[in-house]
DNA sequence: AAACATTTGTCCGTATGTATA
DNA sequence: ATATACATACGGACAAATGTT
């Protein structure tokens, strides 16, 4: 009997991941609200774990900004406001564009043709209007990218700031933009001549246009 | 009686935060080695609390990369080899950019007097041979602009890379150069100027500068 | 292969501290 | 101001999981 070979990654769920998975989700779909009061007494008997990985969970929350401790009174989701926008994206600009200057050096054709067909779905899923498909895809495309880079700070932090991205859209409801596809088409581009200047020049300008045009 | 102002912050430091901050001091100065097995429990007791604001204290650590959690099976402080540096400077090299970047236009007189007066002994302290202080006025020089930028995730990110970066100075007894002074000086110039892409320019340049010359 | 020893993950009780009446 | 209620921070114990003999 084969086995099958998922196993290789035979890291074990703890309830704190668990916990920490399914918080984050509630927080980013706004099942949480923000200002939200969380008492971890509470989420633990919903979730049906005791108080400590609810804890443990919260603190890496907190970490990400996703909620916010004050030691010994009260941990709460942290507010939005449209602001938040533009305190998020120019760290991620500037990481996804060094992630895209590393890559250049390091990628192999396998991955250059994984973003064309990403980017054909992303295509495609902008055009029928399907925004929640294109995001995905479009966060697909890009991690692929990071990956390439192989540098774990990058990958920590610019899944943290995609997190706190994603957060923003689902209140916002920030649609993909059509300018993506051909941008991106363009990033595979450089990628092909291994050229990191301008792959990383492209990277910053496809998250940067968004925000100047927001405040316009 | 005058009552010190200074208890206007009054957050009272918990265990876990007193831990994190002395395990964290370890790693960097090397007290604790690279690959160094963590049992909560012997750490508990050396510190003289008990093991849950271990366990705390040590999963903010594996946030920030300081130590390596297996789930169920150990904790190490994780290793460091000269690579690392190369791992560690191009995101926050990118990060310190965007920083000086909005701090150029945020920036006021004060903040640009106390620049000048801590790069004056910045620049004291490397003609004297003294590295220590050296590093230290050169974190707080670049502190201060980031605190100016008002970006919670820069403020967060960036102060995790430069712990990382820390310990790597402790490890490999690298010393601030000269060069920094006059670049810091030319970074004064630009803020002063209120000119923002020059001083994204030159502080990406502070940083990647040295790593360039570390690989010639 | 199986039982052991160790360490981790989890649970829950208690006390300290904060906010409210 | 005191007292009351409540949530958090911490402690200590049990249980599951690992690797070891």
């Amino acid at each position: 009997m084969p086995i099958p070979k998922d196993f290789s990654t035979p890291v074990r769920l703890t309830a704190k991941e668990r916990v920490f998975t399914q918080l984050q989700q509630w927080i980013i779909d706004g099942t949480i609200h923000p200002g939200e009061k969380l008492t971890d007494s509470e989420l633990a008997t919903a979730l049906g774990v005791s108080r400590t990985p609810v804890r443990e969970a919260l603190q890496l929350l907190a970490v990400q900004g996703f909620v916010e401790m004050q030691p010994g009174k009260e941990t709460r989701v942290t507010m939005v406001d449209k602001e938040d926008v533009s305190k998020v994206i120019p760290p991620l600009a500037a990481l996804e564009s060094v992630a895209a200057e590393l890559a250049a050096s390091l990628i192999d054709e396998k991955t250059i043709s994984f973003l064309k067909e990403t980017n054909e779905k992303f295509a495609q899923a902008v055009l029928a209007g399907d925004s929640y498909t294109a995001l995905k895809l479009d966060e697909q495309f890009h991690q692929a990218i990071v990956e390439v880079a192989q540098n774990p700070y990058l990958l920590s932090m610019i899944s943290t700031l995609q997190a706190n991205a994603r957060r923003l859209y689902y209140f916002k409801a920030i649609v993909p933009a059509e300018s993506s596809i051909e941008q991106h088409n363009e990033l595979i581009l450089a990628f092909e001549r291994r050229d990191k200047d301008t792959a990383a020049a492209i990277m910053k300008k496809n998250f940067l246009r968004p925000l100047e045009e927001f405040y316009n």
